[in-house]
RNA sequence: GUCCCCAUCGUCUAGAGGCCUAGGACACCUCCCUUUCACGGAGGCGACCGGGGUUCGAAUCCCCGUGGGGACGCCA
């Protein structure tokens, strides 16, 4: 039987690391076994469902690279299938009108917690051999519910979590379909998990409770039940639970700040799941090794240290060209125009090698386009009196050479021979002129990189002004 | 409250009874490299939640605690 798995985020938001992990998982999975991944939106809740959501969704992932195979599918468009489904049910005894309102249901929760007990609908209307049900009240809507098994277990072998077993005793009625007529999501998830043919249910686990709701339907529906496979769920930086107003943020967001999609997958894959010793693999080794057997079943937290360390080894990685025109468009941002391509290319050439993010790299060699202004502490400790004499001599030199690193890097040394000082010394003062930073690489380099005009026009700046 | 899940270095994890005086990675510390900062290289610090079993032998299996999390919607 081939593979048939699915990702079914409803777009009551953006896509945030949780759900691109949990569609991660499912892609790779697919893939390993050359099935197909499914992409569906679960736009049931009208409310809270926006287009807006799903093109977030859809950008997430596509900005990660994980396509699907079939999809998407809507379920606000499946409506026709699932009233279906719902009149067969109702039709076979395992569905009924339920006419208690939403006070009435209210009531009975706080009464029940109040005991100690368990909240759940006490089956009122629910039809029973024998049994009289009350008069249908004429002003009320009534919801359906499904007729869930009183007796009895339901359990699953969970590829991540084991055995887990639950008695019916625990579960209740739920609604399928709410007044006005609409399904609900476990109903959804059932119809559509039936019908699309899903092979492996892989999802967060705060979904576990619904599992084996979801089963008794699929149960009363004769369907195939399939494998379910709960993830943990992502802790925040701080080992605090992610949240709109804590932590939680798309992963468009690490576009934004300077994340490669590589990085941010290579992460992600590792977060819950490992392969011995391998931290650092790319997709396709990824989608060859996974497995749902190495799965960790507790939460894990996330970590912007290891992200950071991940991103800057991809930074070195990926081809010179693509990290070009990411960091070309950053530039853009900062409303600097990066001319000529093999320019930036050798820029980036000196400067991925230490770079750990994608925005701090195009601010790094923004001085390569624009002159730059240093701090009035960088001025005051490095391009002191004491050292002009030094640079002006080797502006003179410098002047009349051939402009390579090689060359500008014996000026250099023969001014610091001739002045009787420390490389640095020299060095430094340069590198705050050129750069306007205390950090870049050799300086040669840059010198050379940036070119003899620019470079000498940047020096003769502080020798005037000392002069 | 009830049910369910989880528990190895600060963090992500390896580990499916002996290979474990518990391995790797991030972070941290030291040293090396060095033209500053990084990168890189070499070392170091650092963990099996507690208590009972089972067993010749337990991080691994069982039970009980404890701690954390999740679910109990006409949300998904």
């Amino acid at each position: 039987m081939t593979v048939r798995t699915r990702f079914a985020p409803s777009p009551t938001g953006f896509l945030h690391i949780g759900g691109a992990r949990t569609a991660l998982f499912s892609w790779a999975y697919a893939k390993k076994y050359s099935g197909k991944f499914i992409l569906r939106i679960e736009d049931t809740d009208v409310e809270r469902s926006t287009p807006a959501a799903v093109q977030a969704i859809l950008d997430g992932m596509a900005w990660l690279g994980l396509d699907y195979d079939e999809g998407p599918f809507y379920q606000m468009q499946r409506m026709e299938t699932y009233e279906k489904v719902l009149q067969t049910m109702l039709d076979a005894g395992t569905a009924y009108y339920c006419y208690c309102s939403k006070e009435e249901l209210e009531t009975l929760r706080e009464t029940q917690m109040q005991q100690g007990l368990k909240p759940r609908y006490d089956g009122r209307w629910r039809p029973e051999v024998g049994k009289t049900l009350p008069q249908a009240p004429q002003d009320i809507q009534p919801v359906i519910r499904f007729k869930n098994p009183q007796t009895g277990m339901v359990a699953w072998d969970d590829l991540v979590k084991g055995r887990i077993e639950i008695s019916n005793e625990e579960l209740d009625d739920l609604i399928v379909a709410r007044a006005d007529g609409t399904p609900t999501y476990n109903f959804c998830v059932v119809v559509d998990d039936f019908e699309m043919g899903i092979t492996q249910v892989i999802r967060g686990d705060d979904h576990v409770n619904n599992t084996p709701r979801q089963i008794n339907m699929l149960i009363a529906l004769g369907a195939k039940i399939p494998q379910y496979a709960h993830l943990s769920m992502i802790l925040g930086d701080d080992g605090q639970k992610l949240s709109k107003r804590h932590g939680a943020v798309s992963v468009m967001q690490y576009h934004e700040d300077g994340y490669l999609p590589e990085a941010v997958l290579n992460y992600l894959a590792r977060l819950g799941w490992s392969h011995g010793d391998a931290e650092i693999f790319n997709m396709q080794q990824f989608c060859e090794w996974f497995d749902l057997d190495h799965i960790t079943p507790s939460a894990a937290q996330f970590n912007t240290e290891k992200l950071n360390w991940l991103n800057a080894h991809y930074i070195k990685e990926i081809n010179i060209s693509l990290l070009a025109s990411d960091i070309r468009a950053r530039l853009q941002a900062n409303r600097i125009e990066p001319s000529g391509a093999s320019f930036l290319n050798n820029i980036l050439t000196l400067y991925r090698e230490r770079a750990n993010n994608l925005n701090q790299l195009a601010k790094d060699i923004a001085y390569f386009y624009t002159r730059p202004t240093p701090s009035a502490e960088d001025i005051e400790k490095y391009i002191t009196p004491e050292i002009m004499p030094a640079m002006q001599k080797l502006q003179q030199l410098l002047s009349n050479i051939e402009w390579t690193a090689e060359t500008i890097h014996h000026e250099i040394s023969a001014v610091v021979a001739e002045f009787s000082l420390k490389f640095p010394k020299v060095a430094m003062p340069l590198r705050v002129m050129i750069t306007g930073t205390a950090q870049s690489p050799s300086i040669d380099q840059v010198m050379d990189l940036l070119g003899k005009e620019e470079t000498l026009a940047r020096i003769q700046k502080y020798l005037s002004v000392c002069t």
